[in-house]
DNA sequence: TATGAATGAGGATTCATTCAT
DNA sequence: AATGAATGAATCCTCATTCAT
């Protein structure tokens, strides 16, 4: 029933899961100590603060763990692309896909990203990942010649406002799947190596 | 020195143009009326409150004063571009240019819609503005075909983080105008049209 | 169209009717100088501070004006009664019949005795009128033996409560006049001397 | 020596008696948060927050906790004695007996029903018992024929206003009595049924 | 006379955190 | 390991009053 990390257990995981689903519902600003205690079931906001060394703490343990069950879901799905192109079209569309399957975890995270996101070093990663995929791509030709720095942040935070959006709807399999394929459209082309001659 | 919208006088645009700063320096969430007191030079929050009716009123003034000022800068930039490819990559490279001018307005506005989005219509027409544009590129032939508004909810969301970024970091003029072309051409390839043939 | 007592004139006396509606409307304890300004087209609360002392004047003038209209009113209509019953039964019928002509004021002038009514010396002397009328009585053999001070207490203020719910129901003229027949008998028995023999 | 209801247990008794002494000395509108925990000996009016939901909840309890305390005086008292009319004079002369063994809950209460009484059942709950006791003794011949809400309204009210001015002036147990028995006098010949022919 | 901006204390409430048990 | 009471700062907001114009 309750999606916990190998590295939590009992408590913490329990606490995480309701920290999760709070922000999920009303939003990092006003997903307090006594909503989570409350959602989670339990009498006192103590017992957070007992278990973490403070909000930070929580909020960090929250993006580690949704990590955890995100990444799960969607590498496998990109390992099964081959190419720079594919893999990137398989990120898109699995993350699309993932809203269906994890809508709180989903939108919980990118609402952590987005307040909570200088401190967390999970954070940065995503965007350390994108860079590198498509400096790589452009060595194998695969990706034209870009700032790889802002073109992974411009994607990154069109894909997550794409996805939060997605995730507050409440769409069926079919049209996210729908919306992931025009996504994925827009950013291969966006980032496609020129055909020979190019563009003037 | 000091801008003001034409509607505002005295201390109401001295709080407006307090409030701006405050957000663009701590955050929306950590905007309080003491914080905005304090930095407009003001011994009370009473005085915010007496000039205002209440944050939502002051944090929709922010907003009206912040439009106005990019609006001034922005949209004669944008008007002097002809076609729509043409006026899709000026709204951009206007975006990065204003950020030189004005990086605590865009770095504030940018909050705000984020995080008191959903209430303002004011902040849901840029939405629109982008998606009956594209509509009207699509018709003449500008723009492919794609879903408009996935892609104008993807554009503008990246377009904020490039923003929110690069004026963080504080970049001289020369380096906004890179980063500027460098979005713009990867959202005018995302979006142009298919050449003859075009792909399977 | 605007009561206004003799000594009141211009601005002091639109503040004060203005408060007695306000009093009327929201009650003593809401009734804040901001509500009376709003309700009287005043632009700032600075115009009362700047015609009446303070709160406490205010208030007291609200009272000397209901009086000055309610004392219009009843003063008549008691002088018509003849002998100390019947003026005891004209008083209660009056008040009453007072409610059908100055509904608010009546609800103002009790809620203002009931809160502020320590401080006033216009508010304890319609108990010293009740504890003198009764006195007098006793002494004409019109009414009975009985403790003046407790007995204007109590009958004072159980007229109040009828007064202040009949205003509140919005009673036509025959049910006012209905109510106070009815308590003008309870008053009368409660106080009427005993025919000879007397009760055990 | 702190009366304490028995569903009350540790600091929510301690501030609901704090609250009821304060009430009882500056009035229901003057009692803040503040003062109440300044008089509770708590260093913060947090505190009281954290163990009641609002201002309702708490005035709430102090209402049940009156009620509580002066119900176990009075009901046996009044249910000692037999008969319509001498009901009636029990409950008037324990009512004013209790002064003397509880004055601040008897003030206190007498505010709260006056100032908050619009939404507790409690409140209303008197006005009832006192309609059908009249509505009951008319029937057995022991009470006149009279409106008995207009009535049980006129002689509540009066009771409470002699009560609170008997309970500020501090009077002792003789005194109270005395009031007590001409307030009994009062009600029971304004209420009584007449004597074969009955007065003009 | 009149205005309305400014004041600063006080209102209830929520917050994350601590501590003794 | 767990509890839950206690804390006190911080939140926005309303209040009556003052003062310069």
């Amino acid at each position: 029933m309750r999606a916990r990390t190998f590295t939590e257990s009992g408590r913490r995981a329990q606490i995480v899961t309701a920290a999760i689903e709070v922000i999920a519902e009303v939003g990092y600003a006003n997903a307090s100590f006594s909503r989570i205690a409350k959602h989670a079931g339990l009498s006192s906001t103590g017992m957070i603060s007992y278990h973490f060394a403070g909000k930070d703490d929580l909020l960090a343990a929250c993006v580690a763990e949704i990590e955890q069950v995100t990444g799960a879901y969607m590498e496998p799905r990109i390992d099964a692309a081959v190419g720079h192109v594919a893999q990137l079209r398989a990120y898109i569309e699995a993350n699309l896909a993932l809203v269906g399957e994890h809508a709180a975890a989903v939108r919980a995270l990118i609402d952590l990203v987005r307040n909570a996101g200088s401190q967390s070093t999970a954070v940065t990663e995503r965007l350390t990942v994108f860079e590198n995929h498509f400096r790589a791509g452009q060595a194998a030709g695969a990706f034209r010649s870009f700032d790889v720095r802002s073109t992974a942040l411009a994607l990154t935070a069109g894909l997550d406002a794409v996805v939060v959006v997605a995730a507050a709807e409440g769409h069926g399999p079919g049209e996210l799947a729908r919306i992931g394929r025009e996504l994925a459209d827009l950013y291969v082309r966006a980032t496609a190596s020129d055909p020979e001659g190019g563009p003037a």
